[in-house]
DNA sequence: AAGACTTCCGAAACCGTTTTCTGAAACGGG
DNA sequence: CCCGTTTCAGAAAACGGTTTCGGAAGTCTT
């Protein structure tokens, strides 16, 4: 019996109507237990709610939307999907956002701001409630373009700026050295070089005050001269503990700024025939993946991505619920991972 | 002057009627020359858009979606947002997706089935165009759960399902294997060892078919007491890799089925004294990030990532635009991208 | 018993577009 | 000069919800 329309329990979408018929009842009133509005008796209530789901009715959020002028959804761009950062961080938003019911746009710029632009265009028109700015990067963007921000809440992450009223949540790199340093200096290191990222990453300075502050609260004195700035990666590295090792008093702990950095320097002990981490202690940054794997395991400080993502959601979707929206740095705490390459084993 | 209104360009938005009422024309028409529809007069039309964009009009699409019913959007679940393979593939649907003008909404399962549900009903009732199901595992799928799809196009990314009338897209894992065997053998190696991944796996096994093909095909005998099973990860790699070359006759190459396993044969090689590539040749799969960044570099067979989604997101699309849903299996093609680990530079 | 609340429900307006559908004007052919 | 066509513009009805407002009934006060 295919023309029975009674069969097929959906397809062609029910709309509030057809419960009201069905309920016997009026569309309002069908809207207002469907948000369980008050003034409605507890009686009609149950007929409509029955038949609701005798009809499997969704409501459709588009018309509600476009009543309401609310979309339940946010926009997130990043400008570089591809990052090693990225994910963790959008991941924590992604998190939060769904779980208080809203969805999320992925947008990637790939760094190139007429992109950005057009994306937010977008968003704007989808009458998006809020967006993420969400970097890859590490520089510091100061000025960023004035964005067509329709009125909307942003907030910035993993990412500084200059706009008025905008929030930003970035890691508290001056926190997460100075727990990387207490640990060396508390290990009975004296002699602490550190190998640093370029010079004008807010992040290296920040991070160089942090090493220099737990060192002067350890009573251990900092050695400029042991102070070695170069490009995150590798090499970098490679070339710096080498330098370093050759001093004619070498150090005996190396801060390395990025867990690649700490990788390259590991090599360059390695084949110098130090020992670590008997001879020199050595410790990273940032927790990447392929820390666990090197040999020995890399001890070093976490960025706190995942939190930092939660953060800026929580801030996001607070601001779109209450209408606030003070400029605030947010600086999320880094956490210390401590594994083999600093001599010193977990509790 | 602050109660002029006219000072603010936009601020409240502007709608189809303000710039009907400026323009002196009716809503219908400026909705008429919006979408570029015939039987409007070249004159009215200049006037209308110089109308709308001295208000700086700009269509509210949630209107224009409840009434076309399709909203230029796409959803994605994934079920690992921090896989190692996710990003890429996620950047390729990306960039086709906002090429053609559509957004799309990221959503994270968590591998969770009632999770992906709970997304795939919001996506539904936000009445995306499509989605893609993008899985972050290796592992098949079979009889995945059926979903609430709403009667919409969907494809499956990196993923195998049984369900009637889906696409999927997956690398070509055989023809990957293939590359890899047959340069192994062009470069004259002739005991070939192979470290494969779990045996359920059906990645391993069509990458095991690769091998023999490519090995029978190039004259070189199979042994199949040269293939080792284990996991994924360095670890498996390198007891395999051990175990391989304590015997009587131990292999000229190995060809691990990820470049994590790889890295692990690599240390255990090293270890054992035996040299890359001289004594032995050695060939990863997936070309991770790390791969590069060994000693010597990897050579290994590049998954097509950003290609697979690209495609993924055009099936999709034209699936949107066509409304055809043929159940095909895409497998597209992996590249081999040679460094040093096998004894051939690029040429 | 009359007035003041309170509870319950529905008619209708509205959100901002698109899309008929109708009609007027211009045009062209015979 | 009359009668099709064709071009142009607008009124009005959707799309699927929410919300205001008013009326009807019921419940308490005095």
């Amino acid at each position: 019996m295919p023309p029975k329309d009674k069969a097929s329990p959906s397809s062609a979408s029910v709309t509030i109507r057809d419960v009201a018929r069905l309920a016997g009842v009026s569309p309002a009133t069908v809207s207002k237990v469907m948000n369980n509005a008050p003034y409605v008796s507890e009686e009609t209530r149950q007929t409509v709610r029955a038949a609701a789901d005798k009809l499997n009715f969704r409501p459709n959020s588009i018309a509600r939307s476009l009543k309401m002028s609310r979309t339940a959804t946010l926009g997130l761009i990043t400008d570089d999907l591809e990052g090693v950062f990225t994910m963790s961080m959008m991941r924590g938003v992604e998190e939060v956002a769904s779980a208080q019911g809203f969805s999320v746009f992925l947008c990637n710029s790939y760094g190139d701001v007429a992109r950005e632009r057009a994306h937010l265009e977008v968003l704007i028109d989808k009458k998006v409630d809020g967006v993420i700015l969400l970097s890859g990067y590490r520089v510091r963007q100061r000025g960023a373009p004035a964005l067509p921000l329709g009125g909307i809440p942003v907030v910035y992450l993993y990412q500084y700026t200059d706009e008025a009223a905008v929030r930003c949540v970035v890691p508290d790199d001056f926190g997460g050295a100075v727990l990387g340093a207490a640990h060396l200096a508390g290990l009975g290191r004296r002699r602490i070089a550190v190998i640093n990222g370029p010079a004008h990453y807010e992040a290296t300075r920040r991070r160089l005050e942090g090493v220099q502050d737990a060192l002067a609260r350890a009573g251990v004195s900092f050695d400029a001269a042991l102070v070695r700035a170069g490009k995150w990666y590798e090499s970098s590295g490679y070339a710096a503990a080498r330098d370093l090792m050759s001093l004619p008093a070498p150090p005996d702990a190396l801060f390395c700024m990025s867990d690649s950095i700490a990788v390259g320097a590991l090599g360059a002990l390695h084949d110098l025939g130090v020992r670590v981490p008997q001879d020199v202690a050595l410790i990273g940054f940032d927790n990447r993946s392929f820390a666990v794997h090197q040999r020995p395991p890399l001890t070093t400080v976490a960025l706190p991505l995942v939190q930092m993502g939660r953060l800026a959601g929580d801030l996001l979707l607070r601001d779109i619920r209450e209408g606030g929206s003070a400029a605030e740095l947010h600086r999320v705490p880094c956490e210390l991972v401590v594994r083999q390459s600093c001599g010193a084993s977990r509790a």
